[in-house]
DNA sequence: GAAGATACGGAACGCGCGCCCCGGTTGTCA
DNA sequence: TGACAACCGGGGCGCGCGTTCCGTATCTTC
């Protein structure tokens, strides 16, 4: 591979990263070409498709999110660790149109490649078992609700900007998980 | 205004009503016109923008729904007023891709018709306050906590098929939105 | 430093969709 | 029933975007 190649490769990924985080999977393609500072071709000879590189682009996105997982789980409670997943997954998708597009769309179809998406959903029933063990979360929670949830949390954070509201949407739709101590 | 206007009229406005409901504000409009046995432009003499007409459609869906919730609230006590309402609207939306895009979008802008707009917050206001006033609802929520709870909760919904999977988050969602008898 | 392979840019194409226009048709009213 | 106004259908325009193509520039190798 040449090395301009190389160079040019790495500059439409990062272009591409900026761009969906920024507006999502709607962003023209030409764009974040002008933004990588090369032509569309040039896109086209590295990512067979857009959707190759937006598929790329997540990858990248849940791997860094999976490390920072590993770092953050070490020393937590199953219950904390599981609510600290969900709120840090929320709040980056909701930093990145990016991710939320992509967990959005993720019913049947892969989110990122293969091998985040295994990655991915392996963790989160990994802390789901975990957190419902310890008591923490209701029992009657399987994975799929997860998805969901986040899905909703996401979008409901969309909704509004100051990051108090933030916080407390985020809350109110974790109490709903909690079991009851009534 | 002639009769085969007025008829054409009512027929765009049934096939339009349909065609959102299944497929969203995403329709074509062409669509819409081939499903009313006419031409487009009989449409665009009719309203002047698709979103006109997206917005006369959700104006009538809203109306349809104060209706139904007037009737419904008559004898009920207010904390059960408050999430029998939440409770339709999420399935009214959600088996009506015009109504959850237009929620979505209605940050800022008009929720159908300007009466329809002012109607319906009205009500959301009500019956928040009296589900407040009666303990059933935490006191830290506003309209705009609602709103984005609801269009959560409708993309929530969104993600799963099996009907007692909705029930089921339907319930978590709410429930985070009760006040905690600890 | 020349030749060949490789990669580049951006013009061009196809397609879908919102919207407009105009020749023909249909309803209305005397 | 005739004449005029109102209305209709659908072809066409403009635009945005994903994708492809090809003449040109750049890198590599000997």
């Amino acid at each position: 591979m040449r090395a301009d190649a190389r160079r040019n490769r790495e500059r439409v990924l990062k272009a591409a990263e900026e761009m969906f985080a920024e507006q999502g999977i709607a962003v023209p393609l030409d764009e974040i070409a002008r933004r990588a500072g090369v032509g569309a071709g040039t896109v086209y000879r590295h990512f067979p498709t857009k959707e190759a590189l937006f598929e790329a682009v997540i990858a990248g996105r849940v791997e860094a999110l999976l490390a920072d997982t590993d770092r953050l789980l070490a020393d937590e409670d199953p219950g904390t660790a599981f609510f600290h997943f969900f709120d840090h997954k929320v709040r980056q998708a909701s930093l990145n149109k990016a991710l939320s597009d992509a967990l959005e769309a993720s019913r049947g179809v892969r989110y990122g490649s293969p091998r985040t998406h295994e990655s991915f959903w392996r963790l989160v029933d990994d802390l789901l078992a975990g957190a419902q063990r310890a008591g923490a979360v209701r029992p009657d929670l399987d994975r799929d609700d997860v998805r969901a949830l986040m899905v909703g949390c996401i979008r409901a954070v969309d909704q509004v900007t100051d990051p108090a509201k933030v916080d407390h949407l985020i809350q109110v739709m974790t109490d709903g998980m909690r079991v009851k101590h009534v």
